[in-house]
DNA sequence: TTCATCCTTCGATAGTAATCGAAGTGTGAT
DNA sequence: ATCACACTTCGATTACTATCGAAGGATGAA
């Protein structure tokens, strides 16, 4: 009838909860198996092969076989565009799944994103990272740079044993609680894994709260004041 | 579930042909009625009025009431963000409701859009019309300047007859093979008319093409090159 | 080969939402 | 007061689609 692009067809298919669900869990930019995506969207497996189908055919994820995995990735930085936005809108009308409870401070301030350090905490390291220039946000993405390197294995991370994972090494994980980036990557998941061995913080059971001791935090916090 | 913002719910509102229809419409900036709206999505008023409430009840549009009428206008700057980005991905992914077919071309250079010029010559009227300073475009919408009176007069145009009806007297319209306005409104559509009768042009019977006349074409040129 | 795992297809069901005819409400014009 | 118009509500129909159980490949491991 009308000419154009059909927004609706493209928006129809960000519109149903499941895919939805889907879609954010992949803006971290890793690839998800189809398992992993289904238990993201509190359905089965059928129910998200479908999703999954749906949305390979109207191009908003790209498959990638890999032995007897499916691994879906979004198709382009468009996609996440238009989940930031759409989250924006759904912020400002004040659509929100959860309400700010009580306990929300301490999932603010530090939790788990898959495997990395994510909320206020995450979103320093991420830019002290930066302005220390350990790490360079370029166009095709976060990159570390000779200083990063040495820092790296002063602070005791491997990272040739990462550099071996198929697993991007740095990455950049859009915070929603303090709308920032923070670190992903394998190598954001090494330094959270190195706050733990060094007993500067640990995990809340049940949850994904990570708390940080006191002297644990104020070695962060040094530690990101580059 | 998850914290967040709900996306799905957003989406779905953009998700529906009908409303993403009139959304579309909207993205010119200027209010619209919901009877204009039900036209441009091809629906009847009574379903326009439940997509309406919807996208109402959802902060996507905001009603004006003024008279019998209610108009509607986008709830903000992101909404235009969000269809302009959706836009882009549907372009992408080859998701457009008419195809680029062989005689696209002349539907691209001149067509109608209910009852007035479309596409790179209604676009180009439309530019002329402003550079000639015949019509403002003000934030309140475009209106006529006193020589645009003037000329309408000369080129046969009756204004009192036209001001007579309900109907806007220029208008834009968000031009999608172009991605620029054209002129529309109740002055738009005489404009169109005129043309016929100066024999400049004439319909492609069953298609939305408007051909011009070797002569017209030349005629019309003159007259955007104020 | 046999088994386990990951994922998809098929089929049935249930819920939702778009649509429009008919009727109702409110506003402005004659 | 009467009419015309703009819009909404109600009700019924239709169509779609999300969902999952069950079964069927496909891949890798033992």
């Amino acid at each position: 009838m009308k000419e154009g692009p059909d927004i609706a067809r493209v928006a129809a298919l960000l519109g149903d909860p499941a895919r939805a669900n889907m879609l954010t869990a992949l803006m971290g930019g890793r690839a998800l198996t189809a398992a992993e995506l289904a238990q993201e969207a509190g359905v089965t497996p059928q129910t998200a092969s479908s999703h999954l189908a749906k949305l390979e055919a109207g191009q908003i994820v790209v498959p990638r076989k890999q032995g007897r995995h499916r691994y879906f990735t979004l198709s382009g930085p468009d996609i996440v565009e238009a989940l930031e936005v759409l989250m924006g809108i759904a912020n400002r009308v004040g659509h929100n799944r959860v309400r700010t409870g009580p306990k929300d401070p301490e999932l603010r301030k530090a939790r788990v994103c898959y495997d990395h350090l994510a909320g206020d905490m995450g979103v320093a390291l991420f830019d002290g990272l930066i302005k220390g220039k350990l790490i360079e946000n370029t166009v095709n993405g976060v990159v570390m740079t000779d200083a990063g390197v040495a820092f790296a294995d002063k602070f005791g991370i491997d990272l040739e044993a990462l550099r071996r994972k198929r697993r991007p090494l740095c990455r950049e994980c859009l915070d929603w609680s303090a709308r920032q980036s923070h670190l992903a990557g394998s190598f954001g998941a090494a330094m959270l894994d190195r706050f733990y061995e060094l007993g500067w913080a640990r995990r809340v059971a049940e949850s994904r709260i990570v708390r940080f001791e006191r002297d644990g935090e104020r070695q962060f916090r040094d530690l990101v004041n580059f």
